[in-house]
DNA sequence: GGAAAGATACCGACCAGTTAGTATTAAATA
DNA sequence: TATTTAATACTAACTGGTCGGTATCTTTCC
């Protein structure tokens, strides 16, 4: 069991990560965090060396949650079978079967949240940011690679271009769905990148 | 030409955008946006009743600019064939370039912005942003459905989710693009689509 | 046609409240 | 008892918004 104070730095960017992405970094005031998560100032400011500090630890904290989440499903579908195509498949329907069990609308990205308020950030803040996209399009490409030793593509396209239509039809998906507050809109975007993955690798 | 007023409103509205583009609306002072536009608080609010009414106008604004856009792009795409997948796939060319055409990363879509900051705005606001998304995707469908009188789909999939891949791709095209500020990232993005299209209607 | 009244388009000082952050002190814990 | 964790009071700057005002233009009236 962690420290207590470990405890209470978790619960902080926890609190402070759902209400940033209802209103925004610059829309959540410190007031508003510690109120909601039951701490003081001093509090705050003894975990954290001030707003972006709490920012760049955010991003941290969600990149690798993030990356939890998505090898734990390359991993289970891996698991299930050694077809680098349908390890991919597999992938999209879980995660599109993870995004249905939300209690509701996903609650938002933290990476799109901060591209839009980029300026706000110091450069650090930025580039790990940067990085998050990086390294999701990293993981699609590995996999992306894998399946073109096997099966030939239907157009040549680049991988970095198939790979990063993941990520877009994630964030676009979750726009759609919060603006909408249609939970379904999510997992029905990523089952048509799941379509056009059969269509392009898959024998008509 | 339009009255004093109504050019100093316009200048208002076009410096919030951007401005608001790049730090978000909370983080878009009134003192910032006056700065920057070279008129005084008592000048913006001759023409705003307030922070939630410049948000108001500026999504309006925005829905009006984009449905210019849009049905122009289309109208150009019709005037060239007369197949409606033809058209939505010059339509989609067509986009890809004027994305292409862009001196930088897109800035950023107004109605990604306010829902990532959701909380912070009126009922209305809200009401109008979903509209946005909701007008796209009528104006997809429309186009959709002229397709499929003609040519079968190879995956049976319902029209909306289709319709809205297009609003996902330019949503997460933009944040990818930005958050790597990356201009090519979008133009690519919306040929993925294309491809898709293509993979979807045309025979192998 | 010129004076008076009204409309338009702002200016800038001021206000109350909120903000991020600091200094000091206190309580909890190992 | 030393360290960790937190509370409290406070500060200076910033915020959204109001209000009394000015300058200019337009309309009305004599």
């Amino acid at each position: 069991m962690a420290a207590k104070g470990e405890q209470t730095r978790e619960h902080i960017l926890a609190t402070a990560e759902k209400l940033i992405l209802q209103r925004g970094y610059s829309g959540t005031s410190i007031e508003r965090i510690i109120s909601e998560s039951g701490i003081t100032k001093g509090g705050f400011f003894y975990h954290f060396d001030g707003k972006n500090d709490l920012a760049k630890h955010l991003i941290l904290r969600y990149l690798e949650q993030d990356a939890v989440f998505f090898n734990g499903l390359l991993e289970r579908a891996r698991a299930l079978t050694e077809d680098p195509l349908q390890q991919l498949l597999i992938f999209l329907k879980l995660m599109g079967e993870a995004m249905t069990d939300l209690p509701g609308s996903h609650p938002g990205c933290l990476v799109a949240s901060f591209t839009y308020e980029s300026h706000q950030f110091d450069a650090e803040v930025r580039r790990l940011n940067a990085e998050g996209i990086l390294s999701w399009r990293r993981i699609f490409i590995e996999q992306l690679t894998e399946i073109i030793e096997k099966y030939p593509m239907k157009i040549e396209l680049p991988l970095d271009n198939l790979a990063d239509m993941l990520t877009s039809i994630i964030e676009g998906g979750i726009v759609i769905s919060r603006c909408l507050d249609d939970k379904n809109v999510l997992p029905n975007q990523i089952l048509q990148f799941r379509n056009y993955i059969r269509l392009l690798f898959e024998d008509a």
